[in-house]
DNA sequence: GGTATCGATGCATCTTTCATGCACGCATGG
DNA sequence: CCATGCGTGCATGAAAGATGCATCGATACC
């Protein structure tokens, strides 16, 4: 599917809002609320819009801590690789993970409720995995902007 | 405001998936639709649910470049901090931009087309940022998980 | 130039979903 | 024991979503 800029206008404005009722975008893209029904069903069925979310408000619920977390492995291979990669994936307080090229072999996004949490997370779960040679980690002292959106560019 | 189980396991259930119905989302969870809308309704006003977002394929789209940048600037001072901070909002290729303690002052999560668009973004407007003392990129090879999903506990 | 064909669009309609008034049940406190 | 208040489910009117249909515009072909 190629989006026209129709399309892309679509989602821009559902990565900022994505409970906007196709009235409401259909004001905002210049274009009637069926077709913007439609095209998002297309958008959908095309995987271009892979969901919609709900985002939460983390410090309200008690989520004081945030940190990313550069991990570095004993050696590589598949297998230690897919074996730490699988952990991570189990890891709830494990938002987001990558592996990645650089100084680091991942770095993971992690959020808790407390100090008390992080240690525990870091001392009794992360460097007992028999893969991890090292850990360093980096506090959020202040969240800049988080929006998770991708920086469509609509050409007017 | 109070969140019970009932209001935690909506909120769990609207993270994974935000176009539930409240017909959907009184069978995960065991309440009536009309209930499921007043609760949601009220995690709203109460800005626990802060926003409903769609989720674009990045791949599909063209952005090819994931990079985890870590940023030291000159000197620490209000006026060379804020000046940073305000330039990093306005630069859409930034998904995500953190204040963190450790090695580095800043973590940037940027999302790029291509490797020139990178180069151009390193070279060309983050380095001739006059605060900015030292940057280092590590780039996103895989990714293991993008949740942005808290670990809300529900107790059952 | 004329015409046929195909996809995209807007309107109208039907269906689904949402929002809310109401009565009931349950708990707590007088 | 009764009164009060909050949370709940049911039922109804309002809003939003999905879709058939006729039309419009563009392209291709004769």
């Amino acid at each position: 599917m190629v989006p026209d800029r129709f399309d892309l206008r679509i989602m821009k404005a559902l990565q900022k809002n994505g409970a906007l009722t196709n009235g409401e975008l259909s004001e905002l893209i210049n274009l009637s609320a069926s077709q913007c029904s439609r095209r998002r069903a297309a958008l959908e069925a095309a995987g271009l819009i892979e969901g919609y979310h709900a985002r939460l408000n983390a410090k309200e619920l008690g989520f004081s801590i945030r940190a990313i977390i550069r991990v570095n492995l004993r050696m590589h291979g598949q297998e230690s690789d897919k074996e730490f990669s699988r952990w991570v994936e189990r890891q709830e307080e494990v938002q987001s993970a990558f592996s990645v090229s650089g100084d680091a072999d991942y770095v993971l996004d992690v959020r808790m409720r407390d100090l008390d949490s992080f240690s525990q997370f870091i001392h009794e779960r992360l460097l007992i995995q028999p893969q991890v040679a090292q850990v360093r980690s980096d506090f959020v002292l202040k969240i800049l902007k988080d929006n998770q959106a991708l920086a469509l560019s609509t050409d007017g």
